[in-house]
DNA sequence: CCAAGTGGCTAATGTCGTTAGCTATAGACT
DNA sequence: AGTCTATAGCTAACGACATTAGCCACTTGG
């Protein structure tokens, strides 16, 4: 394949680094093309329209989630790796709100769709959170909800600037992170011991 | 004022009604007309384009929300009006996730925007669910800030279909309310029992 | 019955995503 | 080296859609 020039995966990056600046909704063709110092049309040797760069984008951003809670929970467990795990998800979303939007309003294609995967990755990686802490295994599906509900919200309403006047935020972020924690604590006071992870398929 | 006709109000609820159909991104000034049987520049006599229709829609969804949890919890009060506002949030998100994707992609245009004013009846009915379980004065805005990040979160994830294959959310939602429940009620055995409500505008 | 204001229409404009077709250059092959 | 082929990028053109300008008709108030 000759012409170096250009290839999917570097636009798909220019582009969400675009997004991250201006806003996932301000994210158009004419600006990426500017941005890669090319014309518009010449994207399209790239990438299979706007739909399809959006769809990467959120690919490229669900997988760098995914990394970095790994990243953050390297070795730890329980209280530990919950905290560090959701402050990771957390900045990652702050720094890259773009991203993240894009990621949100991506949709599947269909079964094989690269994205599935790295939702899965995601979700995998909110497990290993929970991880540590003895949760009944029919509650576990439960509990994985809750902090996939809980992280999304919170990175949700930040990424929205939904928090609008408030300076404690941090605060609040650390509070409801301990208040779950006691919570799976207690929770952990049932029956049979065994904890293996959720199975990503399942959400 | 002749010419009965339409009104502002009349056109946002049939784009309300549309949303909720078709989804929030697929909003369009031709849909709109041809819904209302008129021609799409028509629409100018009574709306200020796009983005102002996409923003009264959110002012109708907020306030329409805001009295759907003012409704169900009348007269409750801890456990219960958590369950039961919880629920009245779910179900209304669920039933208008178009009007719901439009509230949430809102910005409010300055001070005086109404839709400050629906976004914090929205708050308030939060607060207001928060009553009965005695929090410390200085946790009140973190449990605050908890229950709309719960909340959103799960109405966004499911108005989103993010739970795609699963078939038992109805048990994770009540599951998640039980265990912030119980978590509130731990939170009780603090210092002052005296709890106000929060202000609307601190969010 | 007349005057005025307003809702709706048609026509036109600008923006933006997308497609068609051309050109030049970078690598492959002799 | 010389030629052939594939392709990255470009210009031009199209289509969808939001928006604006200007016109007409009907409804209302005197």
């Amino acid at each position: 394949m000759p012409k170096a020039g250009l290839t999917a995966a570097a636009v798909t990056e220019a582009a969400a680094a675009l997004v991250d600046e201006v806003g996932f909704d301000q994210l158009g063709m004419g600006l990426v093309a500017e941005r890669l110092g090319i014309k518009t049309p010449s994207l399209y040797k790239h990438v299979n329209g706007q739909t399809d760069l959006a769809h990467r984008i959120a690919i490229l951003a669900m997988n760098q989630c995914a990394d970095a809670i790994r990243d953050a929970i390297q070795g730890r467990s329980g209280t530990e790796a919950l905290a560090r795990g959701a402050q990771a998800m957390r900045t990652f979303v702050k720094d890259h709100h773009g991203r993240y939007a894009a990621a949100n309003a991506a949709r599947p294609t269909g079964p094989g769709d690269p994205l599935i995967d790295a939702l899965n990755r995601v979700v995998d990686s909110w497990a290993a959170m929970l991880h540590g802490y003895r949760i009944d295994p029919d509650q576990q599906i439960h509990a994985l909800r809750m902090l996939r509900t809980v992280l999304h919200g919170y990175a949700s309403l930040e990424a929205a600037s939904g928090f609008q006047f408030a300076t404690d935020i941090d605060d609040s972020f650390t509070w409801m992170i301990d208040f779950i924690d006691h919570g799976l604590q207690e929770t952990t006071t049932n029956s049979t011991p065994s904890h293996k992870a959720a199975p990503g398929v399942t959400l």
